[in-house]
RNA sequence: CCGCGCUUAGCUCAGCCUGGCAGAGCAGCCGACUGUAGAUCGGCUUGUCCCCCGUUCAAAUCGGGGAGUGCGGACCA
């Protein structure tokens, strides 16, 4: 594979990369790439886009790591009470497992790191108090103000959860940090403060975030702002049918966000096209290659949005079906993650 | 250790002084209108009033005890 091919891999799709010159030059050697996942609540797709971008950078050649921040998913404000943290860290592997190999590609591939493992050594505590000795509230709580949770009282671990999540990044010797625009104020504080204590700045890669299907952000709190990997078809099919998606609006519209950064790729790499089943009425059957020719079709109104959910409802199902298949199968690992929600 | 504040619907809170059918906004749900959804309009739902004991015909409200949470003070070898 040529190095243009590679970059067009690595980076499509993305809602921002710091810096393309820094990403292309890495792409001299196989870079390592790495995600981390706080063990938190269930998984839902937005995890899902972002994780099917790690088959590009794998089929680009690089290596991936995934980190399950399990000390972060406590510090966070205590997101998971420290008890559980085995349990979803158990849940959170098998869920990103099924979702790489949904996407195609072999999660074998995929080196797992458990949080504990890197973040608990004399090395790393030293440097994390060093650099706590040299880092503001104030620069701390701004760099974590879209990820760390919010509130008038904050604790500690928030504040420090910035600190931790940059020395990730020289602990897991990473040279490109990969996570959701999200995390954006965090890595570029670790842009700023690794230099400073020995280490390099990571490039880094920022998946977009996508919208609720409700209209506005997506929001984990909100029951049928997006779809859950355990939904079933039902569901599915509910959740796209009450979606916002305005007819001829391609901005803030969740439906073809998800067809655009997870099933497109899907099908493309399987080498399937989109398939519409459509009454004679309003022009029959039809097929997309890719998503630019649907979003053009939508666009220009050719293509309706009751069409377009029905479609788009069958093909997420069959996205997410494997994945809940895997729990099906291992109901245990729901059950002891989230104890409350499947006594 | 001492003092003060807070705890009421999914969320933000009012009500407490002066006891009398538990409320508002937002959210949610259901209809109407749209070949989807939203918007709009119409309608509807939602409660361990933190817990226990007491006073009272009657307690979210008053008294006592407790819990959780937060703030302040003191202590600072």
């Amino acid at each position: 594979m040529d190095r243009e091919e590679r970059y067009r891999l690595v980076a499509r799709n993305t809602a921002e990369v710091v810096t393309e010159e820094e990403l292309d030059s890495l792409l001299d050697r196989d870079p390592t790439i790495y995600i981390g996942y706080a063990p938190t609540g269930e998984m839902h797709i937005g995890h899902f886009t972002t994780i099917r971008k790690l088959a590009d950078f794998l089929q680009a050649g690089l290596e991936v790591k995934v980190l399950i921040a399990d000390l972060h998913a406590h510090l966070d404000d205590e997101k998971s009470p420290f008890d559980l943290l085995d349990a979803r860290s158990a849940y959170y592997r098998e869920a990103i497992a099924g979702m790489v190999g949904a996407a195609g590609a072999e999660p074998g591939e995929i080196e797992f790191i458990q949080g504990r493992e890197i973040e608990l050594s004399a090395e790393y505590s030293l440097d994390l108090l060093r650099m706590a000795a040299d880092t503001t509230i104030a620069r701390t709580r701004r760099a974590g103000s879209e990820v760390v949770r919010q509130s008038e009282n904050p604790t500690l671990g928030g504040l420090l959860y910035p600190l931790l999540q940059s020395l990730d990044v020289a602990a897991l010797e990473a040279d490109i940090a990969y996570g959701g625009i999200d995390q954006r104020g965090i890595y570029m504080l670790s842009r700023e403060v690794l230099p400073e204590h020995g280490y390099n700045a990571p490039v880094c890669l920022f998946a977009p975030l996508l919208s609720g299907l409700t209209g506005g952000k997506m929001s984990a709190s909100e029951a049928g702002s997006g779809i859950d990997l355990t939904d079933d078809s039902e569901a599915v099919e509910e959740k796209i049918a009450g979606a916002y998606c305005p007819q001829g609006e391609v901005t803030n519209n969740g439906v073809l966000e998800y067809l655009q950064y997870l099933i497109f790729p899907i099908l493309e790499e399987r080498g399937e096209p989109f398939a519409i089943s459509r009454p004679e009425e309003y022009g029959g059957d039809v097929t997309y290659e890719d998503y630019a020719a649907l979003e053009a079709d939508f666009r220009t109104e050719e293509l309706h949005p009751q069409d377009l959910k029905a479609a788009a409802a069958t093909y997420i199902d069959e996205a997410i079906a494997p994945i809940r298949n895997r729990f099906a199968d291992r109901p245990d690992l729901l059950a002891e993650a989230y104890p409350e929600k499947y006594d």
